[in-house]
RNA sequence: GGCCCGGUGGUCAAGCGGUUAAGACACCGCCCUUUCACGGCGGUAACACGAGUUCGAUUCUCGUCCGGGUCACCA
């Protein structure tokens, strides 16, 4: 037995397996010919964040148009940061959104796929039969550092200004410490990391393709990581590396702050004896802040959160199409030339992607998403903006639910044809946009009312209207009647006559309904009168003006 | 500071040696119209800067500046 040998026997008495006892357990995937394999591999630290969903959303993406599988993965290797639902939230989070994995952990405790386990914390016999293949090879060593010395090494770099610091070459203490030293060490029970020994050169560069960025070049990584924790757990780098290759990743697909780890991922995916995979890196999306920009951060910024766009009742579609968008330039092109296509015929292209970070623009996600409402039928409206107010708001919620057919009639004012109205960007918008049907929430106010009409005026309208008001009009006959009340009111019922000579009447048919509108709504700017007026009712509207006039004294 | 990445209108962005420098959102105006919305038409507004290379640079090179990322027993 080489020393290399016993010390890995020494530092991982338990394993008894074999890395080719691995490849065997996790033998390469049968999927078709450029079939990628993406995953999702989020810590459970939090929320999940809009960033999250957009990658996740991207490696679907590539794994669904080329036939291949998304997996989650829970990168849970530091118990520290962790939250409690951390778990949940993700996996919620990306269900609200549809981005559910092909493969993966896939609820609470439930796993599915044969590569698993998809959790880092449950993999720690997998990491330990690569780690002990490394130090058998003389690839890997224990290290005794205590966060002190390591502390006080780079102090010492820091006050020598080096450009590169860290623990490689000449600083890495425990690099070549005997095996006799090693074993002395390990029988007194001092802990230790295990480190990588780097085989990277300071004057060497790496360069790989980027599939979002193009082609990077970098200095070869020379810094001995510390591949094992001291308890044992691997750090990101590791498992990275490790899982992506037994899980059989062809693309990794992650934000660009991964970007400058790339020369370290790439020597241990070699060192291990690893085929290295595809990376795209993405760009991080933004908020602008006092003229600048800055990642959108959790802490400071509510729409960072998924939830928050739930809660704002804006519809999974809206920012799957928004997110999409900024995906893919091109995406409102296709989106326009094939309106109802569902999204996921959109042939996504890593390489449209934008190399640099997109401001997130709430007003353009709100132009997205009134599209997307406009285009839904009156029912769809209903039963979505019925199941986020009963999360959300349950005055609106029973409301909304008193009467379906009389909601679902609401909504349907000008709705459908081929110039829908675009007024709804999000659930939270609608109790203001039904208020007025709704006697709960309205009340008479004539308030509204522009300079230009005076009390007396719309009292006149108001008196007439009541008169000739019946409720057996069609659309026509109903607008005629409010015609014919101008010539007796001084008003006409010809706009452009109004405004050839302003001076000769009281108003013009506009001004009249404005007058009834406002009665009936308390606003000067609605949908369809008429339909308005159907919905509410003889009874409702009859109401209305008696209150009106009574306003007008 | 070292190493990376990026910089086209307010925002998202096409274009990648010769263009009147697309389009979308936002904004403004006009039209349509009983209001609003929708729709139509039009408008304001951009190649960070400086050197090269070239007959010609937004496009190529270098430098400067400005943003962003990263340099942990965090991911």
């Amino acid at each position: 037995m080489t020393e290399n040998q016993q010390l890995a026997a020494l530092l991982f008495p338990g394993v008894t397996q074999t890395v080719d006892d691995l490849e065997q357990r996790f033998p390469p995937r049968s999927l078709k010919d450029g079939a990628r394999v993406t995953r999702f591999a989020p810590s459970p630290t939090g929320f999940l964040h809009i960033g999250g969903l957009f990658s996740a959303l991207i490696s679907k993406l590539n794994a669904t148009t080329t036939d291949g599988v998304f997996l989650l993965r829970i990168e849970d290797t530091d118990k520290k940061r962790e939250i409690e639902d951390g778990v949940s939230e993700i996996i919620k989070g990306l269900r609200a959104f549809g981005v559910d994995p092909d493969e993966g952990v896939m609820g609470f405790g439930q796993e599915s796929g044969a590569y698993g386990p998809y959790q880092q914390s449950r993999r720690a016999e997998i990491y330990h039969v690569v780690a002990k293949k490394l130090v058998e090879e003389g690839l890997a060593y224990p290290c005794f550092c205590t966060e002190e010395e390591l502390g006080a090494i780079r102090e010492k770099q820091e006050a020598l200004q080096l450009d590169t610091k860290g623990y490689y070459g000449a600083w890495a203490v425990y690099r070549d410490t005997p095996f006799e030293k090693q074993k002395a060490l390990l029988a007194q029970g001092r802990p230790y990391t295990l480190r990588l020994r780097s085989p990277g050169s300071m004057d060497k560069r790496i360069s790989f393709d980027d599939l979002i960025k193009g082609r990077i070049e970098m200095p070869e990584n020379v810094q001995d990581v510390v591949l094992l924790k001291q308890d044992g757990i691997p750090t990101y780098h590791f498992a990275h590396a490790v899982d992506d290759h037994f899980m059989r990743s062809t693309h990794v697909i992650r934000g660009d702050e991964w970007i400058s780890s790339v020369p370290l991922h790439i020597q241990l995916f070699k060192v291990c004896g690893f085929r290295v995979p595809k990376y795209a890196h993405i760009a991080p999306i933004m908020k602008e802040e006092n003229g600048g920009k800055r990642k959108l951060s959790k802490r400071k910024d509510p729409e960072a959160a998924v939830t928050y766009y739930a809660e704002q009742g804006y519809p999974k579609e809206s920012v799957l199409e928004y997110l999409l968008t900024l995906a893919n330039s091109n995406f409102e092109d296709w989106r326009r030339a094939n309106p109802d296509a569902p999204q996921s015929a959109f042939p996504f292209n890593l390489k449209k992607m934008s190399t640099s970070g997109a401001l997130f623009d709430l007003t353009k996600l709100g132009d997205v998403s009134k599209n997307v409402i406009s285009v839904m039928t009156a029912e769809t409206v209903f039963e979505k903006a019925l199941a986020w107010a009963k999360d959300y708001d349950p005055q609106l919620y029973a409301l909304l639910s008193r009467d379906s057919l009389r909601s679902t009639a609401i909504f349907d004012i000008d709705r459908g044809g081929k110039k829908p109205r675009k007024d709804i960007a999000k659930w939270d918008e609608v109790k203001d946009y039904v208020s007025y049907f709704f006697d709960e929430l309205f009340t008479v106010s004539m308030a509204e009312l522009p300079d230009n009409i005076t009390p007396d005026l719309a009292k006149d309208v108001l008196d007439a209207y009541t008169a000739a008001f019946d409720p057996a009009d069609d659309k026509q006959q109903w607008f005629d009647r409010i015609k014919d009340l101008c010539a007796p009111l001084d008003c006409t019922p010809n706009v452009k006559e109004y405004k050839q000579n302003p001076d000769a009447f009281k108003g013009h048919v506009g001004d009249v309904s404005t007058v009834i509108r406002v009665a009936l709504t308390g606003r000067r700017n609605t949908p369809d009168l008429y339909a308005i007026t159907a919905i509410l009712g003889e009874d409702t509207v009859r109401a209305r003006l008696q209150k009106a006039k009574a306003l007008l004294g």
